[in-house]
DNA sequence: CCTGAGGTATACCGATCGGTATACATTCCA
DNA sequence: TGGAATGTATACCGATCGGTATACCTCAGG
């Protein structure tokens, strides 16, 4: 990735997130970047390019901040998933999840809808496995099913709030089910 | 309201919520509706004063549909609600909640916000009388906002997994939820 | 009777959309 | 040393955006 690269992904990461993909055009993404349109389209070849490239990064940006915070963390590492939910840098409190947002924006058959379900499953079979890890008697399957319901609810009302209010609420409520679910 | 006016929110209606609100201009809506620009801008103004009666008509249709579905119903209620979400008529599989899309599209500010955040308090209202019903020992309060975020995390699940297995699956998390509440 | 509300039809406005073309620098590496 | 590769700067394309203007039709009610 050149350098004139990354400050465009740089820019198309903050406007898509937070002014909404359809309301951002190409030209305020290049402009934000300090770049030409045509190094926008020599890199990218179009807009629905970039935005595959801006669901990427999104997703692998919080996957390793999640990474780093279950390294740091301690049992239960279920509720460290959810607190890394509250300390990722780039989550907006007024514009909630980058990946529910874009799949309300994305026509039928984008290419970014297929990194929008990868990211959802990716976190949710990490979800299953610290459960079992966590919980380990119940049935980790239907515990992280319940587990990821309530993470993606609060999650997608945080735009809608304004606030993490949810996002705690669903926090205490995962500490409850655990505690259900492997007394010690 | 005119004929014409009604014509023109129901054209609306299917494209915003099919298509998104940025992605529809309002030349799309007219012409869908068989009717003239400036008979749109004769009756709502705006764009933005249309989104925001699009809103408003999908919370009012929703609301009776819930009403009849409720009125209908055996104890316990809670899931005649979540059963209300798959049977509504104007919910379409593959986009989820009309609601939920809304918010990722429109600017801060813009009007639709309040009729948006009426809607989901007036749904988390709702469950809270219900479960008050249905498990009259339990904290409703505590109870009600655990449902609600199943069943907002399934609802805005629905658009992304292009399916019901989400929200079948809260159905079930409920019940349960509702048995452990009150057991008879 | 005639006025005003609700319409149609059509043309237009400036701005912005995604995307392309042309011409000219810089830098690095074979 | 001499091309690719990576850039800048600028102008342009047709299409569409939200919104307005003008002219005319129809029909119900005081």
């Amino acid at each position: 990735m050149t350098p004139a690269g990354r400050r465009i992904l740089d820019a198309a990461g903050g406007l898509f997130y937070r002014e909404g993909i359809n309301a951002v055009g190409v030209a305020l993404v290049s402009d934000t970047a300090g770049v030409t349109k045509k190094t926008l389209y020599d890199r990218f070849g179009s807009k629905d390019e970039l935005v595959v490239h801006y669901l990427r990064r999104r997703h692998e940006n919080w996957w390793a901040h999640l990474d780093e915070r279950l390294a740091a963390a301690a049992a239960p590492r279920t509720l460290a998933l959810m607190d890394a939910y509250l300390s990722h840098p780039e989550l907006d409190v007024a514009r909630g999840c980058a990946f529910i947002n874009a799949a309300a924006e994305l026509p039928p058959g984008h290419a970014g809808w297929r990194v929008i379900r990868e990211h959802k499953e990716a976190v949710r079979a990490r979800l299953a496995e610290l459960i079992a890890e966590d919980a380990p008697g119940a049935d980790a399957g239907d515990l992280a099913e319940h587990v990821f319901l309530l993470l993606e609810g609060a999650i997608a009302h945080r735009g809608i709030d304004g606030g993490d209010a949810r996002v705690h609420k669903a926090h205490d409520l995962v500490a409850r089910l655990l505690r259900e679910a492997a007394p010690r």
